[in-house]
DNA sequence: AACTATTTATAAAC
DNA sequence: TGTTTATAAATAGTT
């Protein structure tokens, strides 16, 4: 229908090709609109020229993702329904795993014990006591390293006071370098010894998360 | 075009709806792969009757799927993308979540202490320390328990078997009846008491699951 | 983008 | 539903 007839092949010249798009694409959619209307139809059209542009038609009262949910159900099913029904799964598997886990982790906290069996029981007992002594290990080094480098602080800020003094012409040695910690530290886990006492933080966290691992008994272990 | 100039309303005549929605269905379907072929053009068309018979058209080379997630590209966002993103983002969130109730639990078994500061530390040993006396209790309770019931059990057993013999005549105390549990129970973590040793069951679990809740140390503790 | 000769689509009838 | 045919509509090539 023109001037001549054309053969049905892609049209080489690029202009040409965005011409005949334009005019044809304007054609379509004006009869899709037209069998809505005559024929009381739902109609929804998407394009995309070569060049990327798109172009959309859809019938009133309705719109694509309307027609595709139809279409959708139509159909049977698939189309996203597919990966998302798999994503669903996925969540629901990690709630699982999320819940175990906050389940193991009331265990290791010593509640929630009633539905333990005796061998799970002994087991969970030698495994908690073994990490107790870990912890403790770790707690002795930490502190250990810290009291190393605080008495060299002392020790730098010692001598750096006396040179300071030296060269003021004063000898007394100054009252508040008094070193009474003794090197030793609390070897018993709540033994409260004297020396112990100035590494009594505070136990209760400072807030109940679970990213600062603040370990005070009180996390809310519900699942997020 | 046609014998007569129609006016673009809705066909009241069913049967004539019907015919002119399969003439016209016929005709844009054509149109629309000769766009596709002539302007290398991507074409998707869904259509529903009004008596909900679909029918759909696709450029080769490609699907309704492939064209349509194209198209949401194209408009930006949403649709079917809005509620996908949605899950994509709860499910992230549970896995963050999942990674730190993980790291937790690795550090109640006394790994991955590094990161600890000393007040943290503190904190876990005392927590750890409380429940260990948590399970101890608990394991406590339930051999009490299981001892008690076992001995009633073998009580009434031990009767129902002189009754018997009695009434066979014979007065000798039977040879396998013997108690020499004497009732008290291994009162430390791994002391190894004689008693204890037959409550000594297998600490590697079976499989390093997260739901049987074994605690054997040897969890996968990737994540799932 | 407008024009127009021509092809194509299709309304009505069968 | 498929065919026919007169006619309306779409559009290829031109300007």
């Amino acid at each position: 229908m023109g001037r001549g007839k054309i053969e049905i092949k892609r049209i080489e010249n690029a202009t040409n090709r965005q011409v005949t798009y334009s005019k044809r694409r304007t054609g379509i959619m004006k009869k899709a609109r037209e069998l809505t209307v005559l024929c009381d139809a739902q109609v929804a059209i998407i394009m995309f020229s070569s060049t990327g542009k798109y172009h959309e038609f859809c019938s009133p009262s309705t719109d694509i993702k309307g027609i595709f949910d139809r279409y959708q159900q139509a159909i049977g099913t698939s189309l996203w329904i597919e990966q998302y029904e798999n994503m669903q799964r996925t969540l629901s598997h990690l709630k699982d795993i999320n819940r175990n886990l906050r389940t193991e982790i009331r265990q290791r906290m010593g509640e929630d014990l009633d539905g333990l069996e005796f061998d799970e029981l002994r087991g969970l007992e030698q495994n908690v006591d073994a990490a107790l002594k870990e912890v403790r290990h770790r707690k002795y080094h930490v502190i250990s390293t810290q009291t190393e480098t605080y008495k060299k602080k002392v020790k730098h800020s010692y001598e750096a006071y006396k040179t300071l003094q030296q060269e003021l012409g004063l000898c007394e040695e100054p009252a508040w370098f008094v070193d009474n910690t003794g090197g030793g530290w609390d070897g018993g886990a709540g033994a409260g010894a004297a020396a112990a006492d100035m590494f009594a933080f505070r136990v209760v966290p400072s807030q109940p998360n679970l990213h600062g691992m603040a370990y005070g008994g009180n996390h809310d272990l519900r699942l997020g």
